[in-house]
DNA sequence: GAAGATTGAGTGTTCAATCTTT
DNA sequence: AAAGATTGAACACTCAATCTTC
């Protein structure tokens, strides 16, 4: 009795995304199939997720970059935080926290100050503005994220989740990233 | 007899993104912990799946955008597309698409012609050059790939795959997207 | 000397305006 | 007019150099 081998397509139809990797599979077919098309579904979603929640926060005219600063601080502790902080968060380079801090400090929303326990260090704290700004923001986003989800299964979101989490501990393992 | 809510915390240890999630429960009882973890993952993941791509290409000096461009020319009928195409796959404006064709084109991977059949559109064909570099460049990002997933078990993998592509149909018509 | 933040040059994107062809 | 590609201005990032403080 021999085994047919199944590749692993559930009954879900095909997409753009199979057929791109079908033409891999066919010039090469030592290759994964499943690790492609998952590489390229991440992608994909985290894309299209995005682009959906920028689309929403640029009703009411934000940036994400805005968004996540203003929500880290939301967060701190205080509501307060050093530049240094913000940028391990943020995974930009020092320059950037530095150009984006300049612009929120322009609208109101955030101090600068220097840390009188240390003077090289900057830091930042959320204004009252920025507070409501930022919880105005979050209200938002929980909207947009609400409808990017409609329609997929309760039990589907909670296993990719899971997975998720799976995976990301071992990528970060493998990649020795801080993110 | 009354139920007790587990929030749904898998034999995975809690990481940064639980955290974050739950100072925002102890804000909103209200909010969806699952769907706000979702988010994060997502786009954490694709994040760190795409900074190592991009190093592995990095050491043969590749950029990410690079890399897509003269593969989705590999894979076209004739190695052959017109900028409006490869603009619609990789998702950019006509002026980023305009820009990257000069630069793979003074590399002489591509070259650009008139479309006799309407001489708006300009067809883009992958060179000789361009197509052997296009091959090296798969076979780096396939090992990138394995590194990345390294220590995932299999089975995790595809119900990954399985449930992003889920997710991915219903986001499309949720948001209306063509991505 | 090392760490934290700022500055400036270089890069690559979007957006709007333009040019050509249909 | 409308569609496809190009151009240039504005913007935001990275990277390297600099300045201040430890």
């Amino acid at each position: 009795v021999s085994a047919v081998v199944i590749h692993s397509q559930p009954a879900v139809p095909a997409d753009r995304i199979d057929d791109v990797v079908e033409f891999w599979r066919r010039e090469n077919p030592e290759l994964d199939v499943t690790l492609k098309c998952l590489g390229m579904r991440l992608r994909t979603v985290a894309h299209l997720f995005e682009r959906e929640i920028r689309q929403e926060l640029a009703a009411i005219d934000v940036e994400i970059w805005e968004f996540e600063m203003l929500l880290s601080l939301r967060r701190a502790p205080d509501l307060q935080r050093t530049a240094g902080e913000l940028l391990r968060e943020a995974n930009v380079t020092s320059g950037a926290i530095t150009n984006r801090l300049s612009r929120l400090e322009d609208h109101g929303w955030v101090r600068r100050d220097v840390d009188p326990s240390d003077r090289r260090q900057v830091l930042v704290t959320l204004t009252e503005a920025g507070r409501i700004r930022a919880d105005e923001l979050m209200t938002t986003k929980n909207h947009a994220e609400e409808k990017f989800y409609a329609g997929v299964p309760r039990a589907t979101l909670t296993r990719l989740g899971d997975d998720l989490r799976t995976l990301l501990l071992a990528a970060r393992a493998n990649t020795s990233a801080d993110g």
